[in-house]
DNA sequence: CGCTGTCTTGAAGCGTTTCAACACAAGTGG
DNA sequence: CCACTTGTGTTGAAACGCTTCAAGACAGCG
């Protein structure tokens, strides 16, 4: 239960994270699959060995997809290296980002818990390995080890938290504030510039827009000098107050 | 795990719902809280008991606030009777609904597994009288049946869903598609005629629109001939398969 | 290098909001 | 029980924010 310490089982900031997996992505182990994710790394050495040993890994290249809606599912999926997005199709076939996930997330979990088949689709952003569990596994380990069901339970209030805050920003504010507020979200782990996370097209799939107004938006947060706009997806934040306080 | 079951473990629709609780509400004790929600209600009956010395009960009068964003929480709520709107403040103070809680529905998770603080408001919607276990009790439950877990996991992932798909909707549809398709969801557990679960005023919040809008909508699909308008809050749905196929 | 996809910019159009005024229903107190 | 008050729903007209379509610039990748 405890555990308030928001940056232990959370999602990752999709934003501009700083990409910690290096060179050596194929030195990585399943072990360090298991020891990264929040869920399973504060169990004690033995008992990550034990779940080490019914994991399977994957890899995907760039554009393949993991899951599709309806697909029949049956496995935990945890990101090892690489990016994922995730992302629902409306019935009118347009596409929208709901999340990014980045080594030591985790997806999955409607259909282990709930249905047997995924409501959205997961596809590998880049070069990308993942570590899957099977239900069947997973379940033995819920029941050894109560405290995993615990950290996924607080991993599930805080997306649940996380999605009903997006869904109250869709519903009460305007495009210009979502992007300023993403802006400002980027600059909580980074420093004041950083890369954008994602393309243009992407942003206005997760934020609800068309690319042409995000690239309208940013070009008047340039000229109003709340940002600049650098080269390869870069951004500086000129004026953070003047950004959270005016949109 | 198992559990294929939509039904078992979900929040009750919040639309539309026929109003089971009687006018025998005073005559309910904790043990219908308990063997109510779907959470509980598959333990043995002297699993049960012991719960049930453990819950508080408390009432509160229509319009009451059961909690607001920012108040410090160590409870699980499980409405035992009436109706609790669930909403959110955007920062510019605007009001979103989020969920109607029924009978058999709970709140509280995210204090409970994460943060100790409400993000959103809970108010009854009429008199309410609900049942809460606190944190250290409930965690004591989860360690000792870990079927609770597992049931508190899959109503969580199932509100996930639910809860991307909104977003998904506010992202991608025009508010007429979101108001046919709420239409279209009061149609699924009732009678092609039906009472409006709450207020055009509500119902705007809770689609991310205006009241004014709402009564436009509502009476252009009425001049197309796919709904009535009744008195009293109540809509008869006249060619359903249209409105699926034309919003 | 050239091709393909991403980003930019303009102009027109549309859906929704906003404000205001009024009708109507529900709830309250004399 | 009616009058009064308060809140909810309706309707119109104007304004606004965003999308759409189209065309061109630019960057990234094979």
């Amino acid at each position: 239960m405890q555990n308030n310490n928001p940056n232990n089982t959370s999602y990752n900031n999709h934003c501009c994270h700083t990409h910690i997996q290096g060179h050596d992505n194929k030195v990585k182990s399943q072990k360090s699959c298991i020891s990264l994710v929040p869920i399973f790394n504060h169990l004690e050495n033995h008992q990550m060995e034990e779940i080490i040993k019914v994991i399977k890994s994957v890899s995907y290249k760039k554009g393949e997809i993991i899951y599709r809606a309806g697909d029949q599912s049956d496995s935990l999926y945890i990101v090892s290296s690489g990016k994922i997005k995730i992302y629902r199709l409306s019935e009118s076939g347009k596409e929208q980002l709901l999340h990014i996930l980045l080594p030591g997330d985790f997806t999955g979990e409607l259909a282990l818990f709930r249905e047997s088949v995924h409501e959205s689709f997961a596809e590998a952003m880049e070069d990308t390995s993942i570590c899957m569990i099977t239900r069947s596994d997973l379940q033995k380990f819920l029941e050894k080890y109560p405290s995993i069901a615990l950290k996924i339970l607080s991993e599930l209030s805080g997306r649940l938290d996380a999605i009903e805050k997006q869904t109250t920003s869709f519903a009460t504010n305007s495009v210009e504030k979502r992007i300023a507020d993403f802006l400002v979200e980027c600059t909580k782990n980074q420093e004041m510039e950083f890369t954008l996370p994602m393309s243009q097209k992407d942003l206005a799939s997760y934020l609800g827009t068309t690319p042409e107004t995000i690239s309208r938006k940013l070009s008047s947060l340039e000229d109003e000098g709340y940002i600049k706009q650098l080269p390869r997806r870069r951004i500086r934040i000129l004026d953070l107050d003047g950004l959270i306080q005016n949109y």
